[in-house]
This record gives structure tokens, C-alpha cells and sequence, in this order.
DNA sequence: CAGTGGTCTAGACCACCAC
DNA sequence: TGGTGGTCTAGACCACTGT
């Protein structure tokens, strides 16, 4: 068991009345923020804090739970815990969405991550027919059925982002939209090719801590949030012709809209 | 001690591989989801949950401490564990800085909340010139020191929002800027009283776990993300005349945004 | 194999809350 | 006062990782 690094960490205070776990996570946590560990790096063993504070291991685990908590450090079976490396983050532009990026052959997601030089890759399509949820009728105008669109986007084999999108039957029932590949474009371009030209959208954004089911499917690390998009199309005539519902790795998200200022 | 809800929570899975905690933490979930436990209601007592699984307190508090870091419970000293309650949110539209919701005698935040049939304060304001960081001194073109209008934001006495404002020193000094009350309208209305008419807003959002200091200021419980918002205010010509740095309990908060589709 | 974190036990004492 | 959660101890056995 290698010594502690002398001067990173220093003494409990006994007569603090903020607990010991805490103290010990406190130390930590401005080592980190100091760049005495950076990104990567791996943290004392429990074994080795256990012996320089003189606590039980219970009371080291409890300091490593805090940051876990916090996002800051990552535990891995069997290695250690290390400080928790920042992802690439990818910016989604307000402009996402305009006429000038479609008409290629690419999807937006695709062109995007090939320019800033990732590997994009999208998995686990699926293309169904549904009832709609409560919610999602609703943004739809209360069709009794609809095409669900489900898929995830990886960037370099992680998974960053798993979308649904949501059509009236009525109006994506036999046409491209309802294939595996809607073709160049999109579905937003299909869409207007069968004659709804779009004319805005509304996006809706939440953060919450994940579900277990969306810690599986995104394989987020403990700590990490994500950032829930609900986003409407509407075309020209003010009919609400599309809702995605998408949830992403808040660490690997940044988002960017301009807004004018009227 | 009271006996458990009969038929709310079943037996373990002896030979399951999942952890003990987590086959707890998943069974109360569950009677979560399903609307058994309501918001606001209190979960059986540690001392119940030992009895009824028949196993170690430590094993009882590791699956609450599941549950909290999902944001889904919330534990009282002395009184209990119980089901987070929803908080009412606030929408923030993308149009909220439109000109037309200037003019009048109360700040964007007083009025709406008003509207909503909240109780609005602000408080801890302090206005103070600064050396800005680097991130804010490259966002606002390089100034060598800035005017920093800090405050917060409450919503019937429960914070939610914590902001920064920085202006380039050349710009507000010695203006209704400076002032702590810069008058109806805000600093928007000032800056435009000044000449800078403002074109558009720039705004980037991020969302992740809060900082014990802003876990502290927002008084945030365990399992609720903060959304960071960075918004950059710029004059017709261009040039960047204020930087807001914001920080929501995202429990709190939805964001709206309206996209052209170009 | 030795070292790491993951799970679990069976206690102990304390601080907070409601009655 | 009794019940609640908060902290801490001193063990135990297991699963995973690297050499």
C-alpha cells in the first residue's frame, strides 16, 4: 500500500462539529478543485485513507458517496476512484433545425459529429405504431394514434442522447416518415415534402436525476443529470405535426438558442 | 411502531444477483410510481423496514440513500422519510425579455411571479466592481474590471434562482446600472436609455449536480441537479453589453424557447 | 495472488421532533 | 419520553482487476 502523497490531505478537526465523512470529502473535494488530482487521476484507496484520518471504512466509503453524489469522482470495481473526466460536450445551436442544414444526405446528428470529429453512430431504431400518452396527445392536438420513432445516438461507442418522436397517424401512415431510413433530410424534410411546411417549434427543457431505466439505457455514471427536451413542430397552419421527447446526458450537452431581442 | 401497509412492499429474492438495497429501494420505488406512497407522504421507518425484510439498518439506509440520490424521497431529522413533493414550477418563455414587458414599475420576475400567484422576493443584492474571470471577460470582449449585480430570487420563501449580472465598467459606472433598484424596466431599459439598443440574447445551458455552496444558497435536498444558464446580452452593433450568469433548482424551473424554422 | 471497491452485519451513541 | 434519522465502529465475505 503506497504512502499518501504528503500535503494533500490534511487533519480531522475533532472539535468541528461538521462530521467526520463530511471533512474527509471536504479535503477531497479541494484537492480536486486545487488540480492536485486532475481529471482521471486516481483518489487514495479506501485503505489508505482508513489509515491516514484513523476512521473506519464505512466513514471513508461515506466521504467517496458524497462525491460521487456531486458528480466529481467515479468508483470502478476492482481499480479505485478516480476524479471524474469531463466529456466532450456537444452544442446543440438554436439553428439545428433550419432549412440550410437539411437536403444533404446526412442526418443532422451524423454531420454534426463527423465535423467536430466523432464517431456518431444511432442504434436500437425502432419504428411503431402506438396510442399516445396523456401528455403527448395533448402537444398533438388528441390524435388516437400515432407513429412512434425511438432511437439512441452515440458519439465514440457512448451512449449521449435517446430520442422519441411522435407523429399523427393520420399524416405519417405510408409515406417515408414511417420507414427504418425517412431518407436525406429527415423527417422534417419528408414533412414537407407531403406538403407541411414547417414554420416553428417549441422546445421544452427540465434537468432531474435520471431513472434506473435511463442510468441503463444512457449508462450514466452516478451524479450525472439529464436534461429532458420536449420539442413541437408546427407547420404553417399552426398544426402541431411532430413531438420529440428526448433525454440526454447532461454531462455531454451543451445547449445554445438566440433569442432576438424583440 | 406501526405495522407495515399489508401488500405494499413483498419479499426479497434470496437468489437474486441484485443487491439487497437495491431490491428495497426498487420495491419502494415501485409503490411510488404507483401512486401508493403520494407526495408529501411518509415511507415505514427505518426500524420497520429492518423488521420487515429482516435485515441490517445500514442495508435500510443504503436503499433510502438510492432513492434520495434519484430525488424521489426526502429525509426529515426526527420526523421520517418521505415522498419528495413536486414544487410548483416556473416557465420561463423565451420572450420574456421582450421590450414589451419592460416599462412597467416592477422587474420581470416580480411581475410574473405576481401573475402566477406566487409570493416574488429578491434579496441579497449587492452591486460591486470586479476583475472578471476569464470565462466572463472573453464572453463580454476583454474589459480589465466589470460591474457584478448579484442577487437572488425566491418564490414564497423557498429559493430558486441565483444570478450574476457583469457589464463592462466603462459602460455602467455611473449609471442607474450602479444602483442597487436600477429603476422599472431593469437594466435592459437602462442600457437602452443609454444607447445600446439591444439585437439579441445568447443564452447556453448546462445542467449538473450543484456545488455545496449552491447546494447551501438554494437550500437544494439531495437528488435535485441545478440548470446553469449563461446568458450574453449584445447592442445592435454588436457588441456584448451584459453577461448573465444564472443558477435554478431545476426542480424549479422549465425553460420554453420558440424556434423559427427558418 | 494482492489490492481494490461492493455488500452486509450488529451493534453504539447522538441530535432532532412530537407528544 | 419514545421514535425518528445521523454518524460511526469493527468486523466479515464477496467480486472485480491487475500482475
Amino acid at each position: 500500500m503506497a504512502a499518501l502523497p504528503s500535503g494533500v490531505l490534511g487533519a480531522l478537526d475533532p472539535t468541528s462539529d461538521r462530521a467526520v465523512f463530511r471533512q474527509i470529502a471536504d479535503q477531497l473535494r479541494e484537492a480536486i478543485d486545487k488540480g492536485q488530482f486532475g481529471e482521471g487521476d486516481k483518489l487514495p484507496s479506501e485503505a489508505e485513507l482508513v489509515e491516514h484520518f484513523g476512521v473506519s471504512r464505512m466513514t471513508v466509503r461515506n466521504s467517496f458517496s458524497v462525491l460521487q453524489g456531486e458528480g466529481l469522482v467515479l468508483a470502478e470495481h476492482g481499480k479505485g476512484v478516480f476524479v471524474r473526466p469531463r466529456p466532450p460536450v456537444r452544442r446543440l445551436a438554436s439553428d439545428r433545425f433550419a432549412r440550410r442544414h437539411r437536403d444533404q444526405g446526412k442526418s443532422a446528428f451524423i454531420v454534426e459529429a463527423d465535423a467536430a470529429g466523432s464517431r456518431p453512430e444511432v442504434d436500437s431504431l425502432e419504428v411503431k405504431e402506438e396510442r399516445p400518452s396523456q401528455d403527448i396527445s395533448a402537444r398533438l392536438g388528441s390524435p388516437r394514434r400515432v407513429l412512434a420513432r425511438r432511437r439512441r445516438y452515440l458519439l465514440d461507442g457512448r451512449p449521449v442522447e435517446f430520442a422519441v418522436s411522435y407523429l399523427p397517424l393520420d399524416l405519417a401512415r405510408n409515406t417515408p416518415i414511417a420507414q427504418p431510413n425517412p431518407g436525406p433530410g429527415g423527417i422534417y424534410a419528408r414533412l414537407e415534402e407531403l406538403g407541411h411546411r414547417l414554420d416553428h417549434f417549441d422546445e421544452e427543457i427540465r434537468a432531474r436525476m435520471p431513472s434506473p431505466h435511463e442510468v441503463k439505457t444512457l449508462q450514466l455514471a452516478s451524479g450525472v443529470p439529464v436534461i429532458h427536451l420536449i420539442r413541437t413542430a408546427y407547420d404553417t397552419e399552426g398544426r402541431p405535426v411532430e413531438v420529440c421527447d428526448t433525454v440526454m446526458a447532461a454531462d455531454a450537452y451543451v445547449l445554445a438558442y438566440e433569442l432576438p431581442a424583440t
